[in-house]
DNA sequence: AGGGCAACCTGCGCGC
DNA sequence: TGCGCGCAGGTTGCCC
């Protein structure tokens, strides 16, 4: 499910519906969703606070007192939502953060992609995924030099190369399908032959577009909702993910679609100019 | 070293 | 109605 803009959105949602509550109990339904020792994860989450809820690129960092951190990746279909502690459990309901004043914070996930580790604070960039990532769009490190030296080490096609969360960390299939039409590169360009003014331009528009789809609170095309359960509103703005067959709106040809490394990838045959 | 690809899961829509 | 197949906002681990 959740690209950057996604991620954002439920870490603003959820944060003032958990911060300052203390966990009482946490429930593992399905324990294989912690990715660090699951005994030692409900042990220690236990009579800890919410501090605050930080993020890096689709990681969500769940602060807690005792100098402890939930990192939280959402994967494909993760959820959260506030619940009372005697809601009856979903059937994808698979882990309860039940807390002291008879609420609980349920994680949801129908295909069990997401995973949740327990870290000490601070260390989060060394002992987790983070530790791969690339820098985030909007960075102050998010230079058009750090992105043209990135993609020139990177023989793979452009759309392999964005997906790729090493260069830059945030982005996934909807945005990158966007952002390479919004910047008429086609997606399987090779990534080290695109023009030094193109790739200021795939720069710009990738900044860019994951303001705009924050601002917009994300993209829900199947199942994507926030903490709130909302849905987002950015689905109305995409120009080419999920409108196969549809006209280009800047040159009227049908948009087509392809697999890109086993992901669909849809795009202008016409403007998205080839590099190779 | 770096790239390709199956694996991890469930549900939905489609064709037959 | 039922079944099989392909597809889905992601990452990782294994193979070459």
């Amino acid at each position: 499910m959740p690209e950057m803009p996604e991620v954002e959105t439920v870490r603003r949602t959820l944060l003032p519906l958990i911060k300052g509550k203390t966990i009482k109990e946490v429930t593992l339904w399905y324990p294989k969703i912690i990715a660090s020792d699951p005994a030692e994860f409900v042990q220690k989450v236990a009579g800890q606070e919410v501090l605050t809820i930080d993020r890096y690129a689709k990681y969500l960092l769940i602060r807690l007192s005792g100098n402890l951190t939930i990192v939280s990746h959402l994967r494909m279909e993760g959820k959260y939502r506030l619940v009372d502690v005697a809601t009856p459990k979903d059937k994808h309901d698979h882990v309860q953060f039940a807390f002291t004043d008879q609420t609980a914070l349920r994680y949801n996930d129908v295909r069990k992609f997401g995973r949740m580790q327990l870290v000490e604070t601070g260390t989060e960039k060394v002992t987790t995924g983070i530790s791969k990532l690339g820098v985030e769009p909007n960075s102050p490190e998010f230079t058009v030099k750090y992105l043209s030296i990135g993609l020139k080490r990177k023989k793979k096609s452009i759309k392999n190369t964005l997906l790729d969360q090493s260069v830059v960390a945030g982005l996934g299939n909807i945005y990158v399908d966007e952002v390479l039409w919004e910047s008429k590169i086609h997606p399987l360009s090779m990534a080290n032959k695109i023009p030094q003014k193109k790739v200021k331009e795939l720069h710009d528009n990738i900044n860019a577009l994951i303001s705009l789809a924050i601002e917009e609170r994300g993209t829900t095309i199947h199942t994507y909702l926030d903490a709130n359960g909302q849905t987002g509103g950015f689905q109305k703005m995409l120009q080419v993910y999920g409108h196969r067959g549809e006209p280009c709106v800047r040159c009227g040809t049908p948009l087509e679609k392809i697999k890109v490394t086993g992901r669909g990838t849809t795009y202008c045959p016409h403007c998205q100019v080839m590099y190779r």
